[in-house]
DNA sequence: TGCAGAATAGCACGATCGTTCTATTTTGTA
DNA sequence: TACAAAATAGAACGATCGTGCTATTCTGCA
């Protein structure tokens, strides 16, 4: 199950990289032949992903990605028609990956708490590598936040499919009876969010030490308040 | 008292915009004929700023920037001698703001609960208007949190000044006995960075209505977490 | 009022960008 | 192996950028 399935509420689902082949023209190839050109396409999103990650989808320029590839100019663009569409292309990469990292392997959890608590670590667990290398869906958005557009509405599409896949599973937990029957998931949601900004912000831009601790220990009050135990007696780390 | 002074901890001091008035090869001009030329680049200035709000500071670019205050592009290069100059002084016009509105006003309560429930709330305000306009403090750390040099130095020194100062608002009110004397203020000062962030990401980005509220109910949270009074009696609102 | 100097305009430069067009090479298959 | 189609390269375009140079206008004071 995908995060969007998971999240019911969302309509849209963001499609997958491969689903991406057509070409610039619109005419979608005949299925013979079609394996190269995958194949170097998908280097090229992969480069572009971790120049992406590095100076901004803003930033993404396809002298600098032909560069990366040893390829020319033309090549690269040949394969995606514009350049909205190679940050398009990216977006759904990076959203690939977040989707494994991230999410599948919390879906191994059992819902409630334990799954919540994953989805979390491995979020973190993301972000903290992100520190050296920065997220697109934190850049994205305060590249895009003013800019209508296709490569917008992908971005939003993307961060909001997992959000709201981190709320549904806060949702389930409430359920199950692992949060407190009053729990405003929204508000949860939102507060945990907010430890993940900030650490990208203080840890990433203000090099500030022990922002990866300090995100943990909010994660911990936030579940502390929240949580359907005693408050005074556990704050469980592991 | 500057913020700069009010936290004592930093060394060097964000230079105000009046300091920055020496030509672009090097000269201090003559005491004479200043006046015109400071009164037209505090103009340039306040465009260049209301601009990157908007764009990013990235985005400003010159041509822009004489664009929108009928000037040719030479004749507002002229004011800066360089790119990087014309977004110092935006970063330091931008942190004179802030420092009026959401600083000073809240010097004026007293040290305590009441300051950093002030500092807090004007903070908020000030975010709240800029879900339309964008805060340089947040999309400025992305845009420049891998490019270093001047740009960066300068807007770091401001966000850090800033949040230095709301870490001392807070360790002044642990001291009065406002808050509990086990207080972590870096841990503190962390979840409502946190709440901001979020605040701007939600609300601007993904146009997520309740934002403000939930922003708001956080702080209470933290309060009701952090508080000197018992946990649940008082979510004191006003 | 005249004049030095500041303020501004006009123009051009080199670089880089996304994109287009046309050739050339490579690929997969009949 | 030959051939059609896909993949890639090469060169050029218009636009925009920051910046430097030079000329013109304006400002403030002796």
């Amino acid at each position: 199950m995908s995060i969007a399935l998971f999240s019911a509420k969302l309509i849209r689902k963001a499609r997958p990289a491969e689903a991406r082949s057509a070409t610039p023209n619109g005419k979608v190839p005949s299925v013979r032949a079609l394996q190269k050109g995958q194949q170097t396409k998908l280097a090229i999103v992969d480069a572009a992903l971790s120049l992406a990650t590095q100076i901004g989808l803003e930033g993404l320029s396809i002298g600098a990605l032909a560069e990366a590839t040893k390829m020319s100019k033309s090549g690269v663009f040949a394969h995606f028609g514009s350049r909205e569409e190679l940050q398009i292309s990216v977006i759904h990469q990076y959203f690939a990956h977040f989707e494994r990292d991230v999410f599948f392997v919390a879906m191994e959890q059992p819902r409630g708490l334990p799954r919540v608590k994953a989805l979390f670590a491995n979020w973190m667990k993301l972000v903290a590598e992100e520190i050296q290398a920065g997220c697109i869906f934190i850049s994205g958005a305060v590249e895009f936040d003013d800019r209508p557009g296709p490569v917008r509405d992908a971005l939003a599409t993307s961060v909001q499919t997992w959000l709201a896949a981190m709320n549904r599973s806060i949702v389930l937990a409430k359920a199950c009876g692992d949060l407190r029957p009053d729990v405003d998931e929204e508000q949860m949601a939102f507060e945990i969010h907010g430890l993940i900004l900030a650490l990208h912000y203080e840890a990433r831009f203000l090099n500030k030490p022990g922002s990866i601790d300090r995100a943990n220990k909010g994660f911990e009050n936030i579940l502390a308040r929240y949580g359907a135990q005693t408050l005074s007696a556990s704050n469980s780390n592991s």
